[in-house]
DNA sequence: GAATTAATCAACCGTACGGTTAATAAACTA
DNA sequence: TAGTTTATTAACCGTACGGTTGATTAATTC
């Protein structure tokens, strides 16, 4: 029999250091705990979706990782995409919420885009890691079984974008901008910085060390971005 | 050019849930021609990895958009993977000899930049519509088979970049900037941008009209782009 | 504590995939 | 023209995939 002694009864969540390979990441209890079930195919299924896509994530792979047989990604999800969307909702929904909260900050229009970056930054870095290479994954394939799905969160952000670029222009904090456009090229350079930061680490680790450099911290690189945008938009005062 | 489509030997409907039309981008001609062969493949390939990704675009497809057996991907390329790379490479090294051709400009650096962000767009929206899918879903897959390879071409291009911003700097244009979180902005906005293209045009055609806004062209994009890091990089706001 | 429901498991099933093969026709050579 | 090489084809093969099933065990109900 493969039950194996009892470690946890609680998801230890507390990744080791380093990138270990094949970490299996959950053991299950001997009880059973359907709810523990559903979150541990979730964290999985985020991790190793984000990391090689829906089609490249097997049930079995999904199941090793999770420690639960493969059977109940069907039981509790209704199959593989079931499970998948439900990751996209759980992954997105927590975004959405808090850009947007902001929306009715008071503070003046930099500000509240400064805000929106670190808001961006630390969901990516900290709180969802799988989240910018889910959106990217799915905006860059048209067919997906879940495009639809992630429309209304889309809409939802580049409306609070929108109307913070638009109260900055209307407040003379800001030049004329395209409200898409400028939604578009930040959110762009988010999401494909921490999309691709396990990609740049490998090519970094790869390189002979002569040529090495430090790859940026997220903080670092949302303050860079904070001053890109804010200066890059700025109104300026000897111009039409 | 659309000549006969000979004997269709597929099924002529049902081409999976949801896919766009299929339609047979190579007459066959009836005496035998392997470099229009590999060409059809180079092509098809280029389409359909971009839109689905390696995993998701089965051999099946490539050969029938290509017009072409499927046995000749094994025997043209080695196989999936060796066709593959081959279109990797092809998509890849324009840019990278366009881009690199930057590096001796004679323009200033505020100028060299323009041009570099033209390029890109002109490449993504004209010559390889497929580099800015393929470019991003190659940096979020890692152990992507061919991720390695990709390694020279990225390099190259950071490297102008680079080059292009110290210059800046130095000549008291731009501010203190960090070369690489600025090259990862404005590459990553730009990818983003072209590689998102085809979901946008699906979500917009899939609003309301009453809420349809028409996407941005690639042209007003670049000139975004191009405006947005000049100010953001400039040291002091007021030249371009 | 018996009966019922919910959750889990190992084994199995049909299919689609990437790749191979043996045959063959076209192209080339001499 | 005969012989050889190159390109193409339909059919086939082993495998890995997603999903299902029937049994089995834990939890819940009464």
């Amino acid at each position: 029999m493969a039950r194996v002694t009892i470690s946890e009864t609680v998801p230890p969540a507390a990744d080791g250091p380093g990138a270990a390979a094949p970490r299996p990441s959950r053991r299950r209890p001997e009880r059973r705990d359907p709810a523990a079930t559903r979150e541990a195919l979730l964290q999985a299924g985020a991790e190793l979706f984000a990391l090689h896509g829906f089609d490249g994530t097997s049930t079995d792979a999904l199941a090793r990782r999770a420690g639960v047989n493969k059977a109940l990604i069907s039981y509790h999800f209704g199959g593989k995409l079931g499970l998948y969307r439900a990751i996209l909702a759980a992954t997105f929904e927590p975004v959405r919420e808090r850009v947007v909260a902001l929306r009715a900050t008071p503070q003046p229009a930099p500000e509240a885009l400064r805000e929106f970056i670190a808001v961006f930054g630390e969901t990516a870095s900290r709180r969802q890691p799988a989240f910018p290479a889910m959106l990217v994954r799915e905006l860059i394939t048209p067919g997906s079984p879940a495009v639809s799905e992630l429309r209304p969160y889309l809409v939802d952000v580049l409306g609070t974008v929108r109307h913070i670029l638009e109260r900055g222009v209307r407040d003379g904090q800001f030049r004329e901008v395209d409200p898409l456009m400028t939604h578009l090229s930040m959110v762009g350079a988010l999401a494909f910085f921490f999309a691709t930061g396990p990609a740049r680490a490998r090519i970094v680790a790869s390189m002979p060390p002569a040529l090495k450099v430090q790859p940026p911290s997220a903080d670092a690189f949302v303050r860079h971005m904070q001053d890109l945008m804010t200066l890059g938009l700025a109104k300026r005062p000897g111009r039409s």
